[in-house]
DNA sequence: AAACATAGCAACCGCGGGGTC
DNA sequence: CGACCCCGCGGTTGCTATGTT
């Protein structure tokens, strides 16, 4: 083994390569038995020797490499380089918006699978997309947008839905299916097209996020994973890119929360009553205990130009999060609509928030591990293992494989589930794609994710069939219904849900798969929350606790 | 012009899966 | 069946370039 050094390219390195040539002990050096290998920057040198030994050889065994070539370095820095830089038909340069569009669509579908998304794209490496998502998502952050277009998640939705229903892929298939694995997995052309419909349409007076809003005011704090707040930006940057989301004109913001305001009175208080729930702005005390939570929550909402006195206090709570896992825009959507008034309990909870427990369970929450997808799925896995052994159909039709309504219902409630294993999938973002309606803001970044959600979900405005007089005949299932709107996703979802009348059993459903998960104890108290009639404003609290870690159950269950 | 802040990128690290012995 | 190794993935870190004050 030649100590190599490649001082012919020390004159190429930066001006601290010199610190990078720092020959640093590798863990990994099985090969070198005790070489120590380089780490940092690659030289030019390093690189063609790379290359040239990947010609002889060819890719793998990259440990090999070290021996065979003389090159000073890992196994896995070599293969990192070439995958990286050196192999051949790489594109570099910045995404193009097509493959902008791509990554986006790709992200909605399955969340932070680099390496997944970059199969789709030719020429570019997962470490290159990651970087570009990563990105995007602070640039978005800082924006106060959503992470996704609306349409990218309704559509991301839809396909999933017409993967299971065209394709007949049950429950049990469907933990593996993986539809960009299967062949008719086809980027959607038109995605954005409707971006540009709505732009500059302000106010922004959508229906229905507001419900979820209205839950999200009601709801526990605990429960969420969305504890993130905005970024602690400087004052006068963040209003800077306030106004620049708003090209307008900065009047055109305070026109736009104006009607926010009217609409929090108006249409947010109608629409809480239409889904049977109290009005965020009933003036229950509890429930403005509550409120002051769903600030928290919803905070965001200040990032998108709305300052407030509470501001400041973002800083007490702003929470660390892994890289991906802040919906935090969803996050800002979901508070676009929140009344400034509440944001005064914000302080007063801040200042007295609650169990550390709490919240530190769910700003580690799971969202991002995939473990709810994991206890979803065993849930569904036992649930199956249970119907099979007792044939009990207490909330299904038949039991074929087929089983259109078990499977179609599991299907409504699954695939986000799967998906919001992801970080931030298609459900795992509905909300933000709902909530982002909201958002006044009339995006002037060039790139299409700068776009600001344009379309309203017509189709969803308040679904209040499903509580609709005639469904109170069955006042614990419409509970149960009510907690099942009370959730965004489900929102997002009812398009498809209204036609498939599966609202209760699609709850009695998840009724059940969280009774499995909970066990006993902690099922009944989930029952009994959500029989109470508590549970309406705390619904979302508690199926977004479920959603993200079971523990905060236990929390939730605790909350008056 | 200097100091500071931020964005973007390249590389590293830790972990887990799969294969082999 | 367990230990070991290789490989790949996703998350994180560190550095540089650029922008802002």
């Amino acid at each position: 083994m030649t100590c190599k050094r490649d001082d012919s390219d020390d004159e190429m390195l930066p001006k601290d390569q010199a610190e990078s040539q720092l020959i640093n002990e590798s863990n990994g050096g099985s090969s070198g038995g005790g070489a120590v290998l380089k780490k940092g920057p690659w030289t030019s040198t390093e690189d063609a020797i790379l290359v040239d030994y990947v010609k002889k050889h060819g890719e793998g065994n990259w440990n090999a490499v070290q021996k065979h070539s003389g090159l000073f370095r890992c196994g896995k820095s070599c293969r990192l380089r070439w995958a990286n830089h050196l192999r051949p038909n790489l594109k570099k340069g910045a995404f193009t918006a097509e493959e902008e569009q791509v990554i986006i669509e790709l992200h909605a579908k399955m969340g932070n699978k680099w390496a997944r998304m970059a199969a789709h794209l030719p020429g570019r490496t997962d470490n290159e997309i990651k970087n570009y998502w990563n990105t995007r998502i602070k640039r978005r952050q800082r924006a106060g947008l959503p992470l996704y277009p609306p349409e990218v998640t309704v559509q991301a939705y839809q396909e999933d839905q017409l993967d299971q229903n065209t394709g007949g892929v049950d429950g049990e298939d469907r933990g593996q299916h993986d539809p960009l694995q299967s062949n008719n997995y086809d980027i959607p052309d038109v995605i954005f097209d409707n971006l540009s419909a709505n732009q500059g349409i302000l106010p922004y007076v959508p229906e229905l996020p507001d419900i979820s809003v209205s839950n999200m005011l009601l709801k526990g704090v605990g429960s969420s994973p969305y504890c993130t707040l905005p970024p602690m930006l400087p004052q006068q940057k963040r209003f800077r890119e306030s106004t620049d989301l708003f090209p307008g004109s900065s009047g055109s913001v305070g026109n736009g929360f104006c009607s926010f305001e009217q609409f929090r009175d108006d249409t947010c208080h109608k629409v809480a009553r239409s889904i049977g729930l109290s009005s965020p702005l009933d003036s229950d005390p509890t429930t403005k205990n509550s409120q002051s939570f769903g600030v928290i929550q919803g905070s965001h909402s200040l990032s998108n130009g709305n300052s407030s006195a509470s501001e400041p206090t973002y800083g007490a709570l702003k929470l660390e999060l892994p890289s991906l896992q802040y919906t935090e825009t969803d996050l800002g959507s979901w508070g676009t609509s929140l009344q400034r008034p509440l944001l005064e309990s914000v302080d007063a909870f801040i200042q007295s928030p609650p169990p550390s427990g709490a919240f530190e369970a769910d700003c580690s929450s799971p969202r991002n591990s995939g473990l709810l997808d994991a206890l979803l799925h065993e849930s569904k896995t036992l649930r199956s293992a249970k119907n099979r052994s007792s044939d009990k159909s207490s909330n299904s039709s038949s039991a074929t494989p087929g089983d259109k309504a078990d499977s179609s219902t599991l299907n409504i409630c699954e695939p986000e589930w799967e998906d919001c294993g992801d970080p931030i999938s298609p459900l795992g973002h509905s909300a933000t794609s709902l909530f982002s309606e909201c958002t006044p803001i009339s995006a002037c970044g060039s790139s299409l994710d700068e776009q600001p959600p344009a379309e309203t979900f017509t189709g969803i405005s308040v679904k209040s069939e499903p509580v609709d007089p005639a469904l109170t005949l069955d006042m614990e299932k419409e509970t149960t219904t009510r907690l099942n709107f009370s959730r965004p996703d489900v929102l997002l979802a009812s398009d498809w849900l209204q036609q498939s009348s599966g609202y209760i059993k699609e709850q009695s459903i998840m009724s059940d798969a969280i009774a499995t998960l909970l066990g006993d104890d902690l099922a009944s108290d989930y029952k009994h929350l959500a029989s109470g009639t508590s549970i309406s404003s705390q619904g979302w609290g508690l199926n977004s606790c479920l959603w993200n870690n079971m523990p905060a159950v236990c929390q939730m269950s605790d909350h008056p």
